[in-house]
RNA sequence: GGCCCCUUCGUCUAGCGGUCUAGGACGUCGCCCUUUCACGGCGAAAACACGGGUUCGAGUCCCGUAGGGGUCACCA
């Protein structure tokens, strides 16, 4: 048996979100490209929520997190990871770090604290810690502290981050943060590195307001004397207009991309994908070609802006390539509503048999719903502004005619009508647009819509003929 | 303000010293198809932030400037 070369070490991703609001679309491009990460090496892709601002989280924001990672179809491996539970667990590590004197008490009051931020902001010098508790052993007993980490305080650290390369920062620059609140419970700070390594996380992917963190979270790291993991921070998403992208600004969580602009989750994935990161020109790129060709190095380094109009056409391609059934099911909720009724089997075969055309004509699933209820309206349907036009400027008598001849059509069928309002134009003198377009406004309430002669013969004799009449009459 | 990061068409991006008179996509405009609207096809306008270097040669490397962003809590 010859020696086996040394197994790669597995991969572990992790998406780690705060429940402090919907799952925005900066966090599902984060949880996306952790995703791919893991997906692509084989490795695995962890969940846990940082729910340790107990005065902030909620569960409902655990449940929109949740059901925006399980519409984007963003499975994670193993059991969901809930912070606070591991409270003592992190407590434990700072009184570890305490022990081993890489961390120490500190006294200080908040009211103090805040008198020195003061001083430093009015000097104009870096507001940080001044570390006046880092050597003193005088500890007054009766009073609370919090535990703090002795950080370096010469020399600098440099990350080589997978996205921004890298990056070095001077210890002077960083100060001793808190670890373990006087309550007792950890900091953010402390949470993170001693989570991450449990979890056995080997590549952290956030967003780049994380960066500099890394720096204090690698000092405690290094204290603790645990292995590194590779960082990679990835730009942020900015508005349209270039600010960045925040709950009163143009953010949405990503329900409302379902539910509010009827989008496709596979046209949310691919934008976010291509939206920082690119593969020579792909553009549509399924999900098995993302778990391929994804890799860290292809991240751009700068902030990208967020383009909902590129959102559109990509949600349009992936609703051509829809299957029928499956669009028919996502707009009947929409349409029953608007109809004001529960659909029936016909309907929904209605509408199944008419989506292929449909579809087309849709970048978004409320289009697509809107778009569908004429097939279904009870006579006399409603009309739009343009179809009214298009009925009031019709040549006089043209419409009756056209009715009449449909009328007396053995065949309904798409072929024979055509033939026979071609022929009914061709007498008349008049383009075939003359005797189509107040059709459709008669038959379809509106001035666009699939080709008129197929929208007759599905409609049926009687209903097209009926509607034909409506218009008529009016 | 200190520190860190970023800078190619309006937007997302390709480009990893010469093949760049800078490619693709969205958007915009025009044409074609056509019973309307779409879909589809063809085409056009549109960018290397600025200034210095390095080099035989720079969108590509280095340094400034400007602009943008991030971050500086007993929040995460």
């Amino acid at each position: 048996m010859s020696a086996s070369p040394p197994a790669p070490a597995k991969i572990v991703t992790r998406f780690a979100p705060s429940p402090t609001g919907f799952l925005h679309i900066g966090g599902a491009r984060t949880a996306l490209f952790n995703w791919l990460f893991a997906r692509h090496h084989g490795g695995e892709f962890r969940l846990r929520i940082e729910d340790t601002d107990r005065a902030r989280s909620t569960d409902a924001a655990i449940a929109a997190i949740l059901d925006g990672l399980g519409w984007l179809d963003l499975n994670w491996d193993g059991e969901v990871v809930y912070q606070f539970s591991r409270a003592a667990r992190h407590a434990e590590v700072a009184r570890q770090l305490l022990e081993a004197g890489h961390a120490y008490r500190c006294y200080a009051t908040p009211e103090e604290l805040e008198a020195l931020r003061e001083e430093q902001r009015a000097a104009k010098v870096p507001m940080r810690y001044d570390g006046r508790w880092r050597d003193r052993t005088d500890w007054p007993n009766d009073r609370p502290y919090v535990i703090r980490l002795k950080a370096p305080r010469e020399g600098a650290v440099t990350i080589h981050d997978q996205v921004q390369g890298a990056v070095t920062v001077n210890n002077a620059e960083l100060d001793d943060f808190v670890l373990l609140r006087s309550d007792g419970t950890p900091t953010y700070m402390l949470a993170v590195v001693v989570d991450d390594f449990d979890m056995g996380v080997t590549h952290v992917i956030r967003g780049d307001d994380h960066l500099n963190n890394a720096f204090r979270q690698l000092a405690l790291i290094r204290a603790l004397g645990w292995p590194e993991p590779v960082y990679a921070h990835i730009p942020l998403i900015h508005g349209s207009d270039g600010a960045k992208l925040s709950k009163r600004h143009g953010a949405l969580g990503v329900d409302a991309y379902r539910d509010q602009l009827g989008m496709l989750p596979e046209a949310v994935e691919n934008y976010l994908l291509r939206l920082g990161w690119g593969h020579g020109d792909a553009e549509i790129i399924s999900r098995a070609e993302a778990v391929a060709w994804f890799d860290l190095g292809a991240v751009g380094r700068s902030p990208s802006r967020f383009d909902l109009k590129k959102l559109e056409n990509l949600n349009g391609h992936y609703m051509r390539a829809a299957d029928d059934a499956r669009l028919v099911a996502l707009i009947a909720p929409g349409v029953g509503a608007a109809l004001g009724r529960d659909l029936t089997g016909d309907d929904r075969a209605l509408l199944q048999r008419t989506m292929p055309e449909m579809k087309k004509r849709a970048n978004n699933l409320n289009d697509l719903t809107q778009g569908s209820l004429f097939w279904l309206r009870n006579r006399p349907i409603p009309m739009d502004e343009a179809a009214l036009k298009l009925l009031a400027s019709a040549t006089p008598g043209l419409l009756d005619v056209a009715r009449a001849e449909f009328a007396a059509q053995p065949d309904w069928t798409a072929a024979a009508l055509e033939q026979a309002a071609r022929a009914l134009a061709e007498r008349e003198g008049v383009k075939l647009g003359q005797v189509a377009q107040p059709l459709r406004a008669a038959v379809t309430g509106s001035a666009q819509s699939p080709g008129l002669f197929e929208v007759l013969e599905v409609l049926g004799r009687d209903e097209a003929l009926g509607r034909i009449d409506d218009a008529l009459a009016r």
